[in-house]
DNA sequence: TTGTACGCGTTATCAA
DNA sequence: TTGATAACGCGTACAA
């Protein structure tokens, strides 16, 4: 007679009291609380909830009842202090308010709802120290999985992660056990980008690219050379220039480019934002778009589509990469081996480039 | 002698290992290791963690050393689970990859880590029903705090909330007892557009609000209906559009405003999407900017300033409002009052907006 | 000021 | 197949 909880006025929801009133913090229903109600032992419940083990269809039913009535829903805490899982992924992304990783968190958020895990993201900053301590933080905060959105964390780092719990890395080619990447394919998107020009009749095509130490920045960088040493007059060293990924860079490396004097009839830029930041740079040297030059972009933000003139760029879904990542993420997490997928590259034509003057 | 954790191996950080080795999930310090090998009681510990209790200085000393030594983190599961706080914060945002919210997220973010708390975002996509279901999983995980930017969620749900932990809210004027309310002034933002359009001697504004049952969609309408009845030719219903606060909306919307017949010199958009989507149907009509119509946006997204021409837009520091919200959250957290603080708004007059042609 | 003992809600081990 | 029982790591009455 001496229990804490009793009689826990089940389902008390959905009074008349006002709009979809928030589900009242309950007394808490313990796993405790169905068990006994249920007339069965705590640990048949934990493993009717986890499967961990056979149990009798009737108990099974009449405790999935009880569950439902008693709209019982595990502490995740208890959980993970007991050495169970915590249903959370950490996402460990670079900035939370990155418009080209944003996307990959929005489908990662979309897929790993359905599946009660919740994610929980961090920031590293491109900065490996900070990953690893954001990474850190994350273990300590007994993340069922890891998600890295490319980063600069080692290899190694990543495959030593790896041993201790499932880890799902994009941007990279990686293999492991327990270990799934996702590499989309920057290298090719780039060489879409030039032979797209290169079909329009342009054979002077200058490069901005972004930071060298940043991984996207090195391939797509890769991309750009390979496929324009196969080309005309090949690959010309003072037609590139590097900007840092933001469009105040692009900026930069399009008046460094203009000064140098050098002649070009289109630019590729290594991303959106720096290929915005390029076409100020243009106009504001009275040079128009595509009349003057063309001009390609990488990453079909959102907002290219409404930029003036639309922009020419390379799409390659980030939200599908970042549901991707996410569904691998729970096949790993079920021991399933997640299929191998690729990203594919694509060219999205709109208004920015067109055939070179002559 | 039958203790299971012995000797824990203490800093064994920063062998020669390669680079900057992730600090090996060593086999998790706890605090019942540190009392142990400090020579006191585990309570001793916990009160010097979490300032429960006077203890003395030389103990004090002692352990916190010896926290140092084993690099000892409390377990935040734990710690939940015994009652004590989580260090998490959750954040109800509504689209996690938002360009306007994002910018708040990162200033959360920017804020609580140095303080040794952790957001958890989730995000609400403006509806209802799966903000306060978000809401219920935040408290499941037992977040010590929440902060909600904006959103549908009810006043009254919001000032229940209160009742059982922190809130902060933005886009909203609240008061309560454990409830901080940090509203942005739209209406202000809008009448200051107004004035700067009518300044340069335009007469005909047409609107492009955002939708109605959005809360910021309403303020700025406020705002705007407000200033411009004071003016001239006063509001003209016929001259305002309803979009979606996204690029097509706002392309749509300047379709619409421009078949109506209607003439107009200048039109403000409720925010930056909508201006980019309107500034392309102006294009495709022929129409320049700011040639023939002055445009301006509202939020100031960073690519403002690098769109063709570059927009002139009301600005209130998203960011700061993030940064704010999380410091008010971090005193309400430390039972302090948080100094209420308005984030002010702000013309930034760009190349989209000119004098009237007459 | 300090220590002991218990409880938080769950999973895992071991018997039965 | 099921049920006790012992952790998990920490906070906190309560006692000393």
């Amino acid at each position: 007679m001496s229990k804490k909880h009793t009689d826990p006025t089940p389902s008390q929801a959905g009074s008349a009291d006002g709009p979809p009133a928030l589900p009242v913090p309950r007394g808490r229903t313990t796993l405790g609380m169905v068990a006994q109600r249920a007339g069965v032992s705590p640990s048949t419940v934990s493993r009717i909830l986890n499967g961990t083990a056979n149990v009798s269809p009737v108990k099974r039913a009449l405790v999935e009842r009880t569950i439902q009535e008693l709209d019982f829903r595990p502490d995740p805490m208890a959980r993970s202090l007991a050495g169970g899982r915590t249903m959370s992924v950490g996402v460990l992304t670079q900035f939370i308010d990155s418009p080209f990783y944003g996307e990959a968190l929005r489908g990662i958020e979309d897929q790993l709802h359905p599946a009660n895990y919740s994610p929980l993201f961090v920031s590293g900053h491109w900065n490996e120290a900070e990953e690893t301590s954001r990474v850190a933080l994350l273990q300590e905060r007994k993340v069922d999985g890891l998600i890295v959105l490319t980063g600069r964390l080692s290899d190694a780092a990543l495959l030593e992660l790896a041993k201790a719990l499932p880890v799902v890395v994009t941007g990279r080619r990686l293999s492991a056990d327990n270990l799934y990447s996702l590499d989309y394919d920057n290298e090719e998107g780039m060489r879409l980008a030039v032979r797209h020009l290169h079909a329009l009749g342009h054979r002077q095509i200058a490069f901005i690219s972004g930071p060298l130490d940043h991984p996207d920045a090195q391939a797509r960088m890769d991309g750009f050379r390979g496929e324009i040493q196969t080309t005309e007059p090949g690959y010309d060293p003072d037609l590139v220039v590097i900007g840092d990924f933001q469009e105040s860079g692009g900026f930069r490396a399009m008046g460094l480019l203009l000064q140098s004097g050098r002649l070009f009839s289109a630019v590729i830029a290594a991303n959106d934002q720096m290929a915005y930041g390029a076409r100020l740079a243009l106009h504001r040297a009275g040079l128009r778009v595509p009349e003057d030059v063309s001009l390609v972009g990488f990453d079909d933000l959102l907002y290219s589509a409404y930029t003036l003139p639309p922009l020419t760029s390379v799409r390659q879904s980030v939200y599908e990469v970042g549901q991707t990542a996410a569904r691998a993420m729970l096949d790993l997490l079920a021991r399933r081996t997640p299929p191998s997928k690729v990203i594919p590259a694509e060219l999205v034509v709109r208004e920015s480039t067109r055939m070179v003057r002559r």
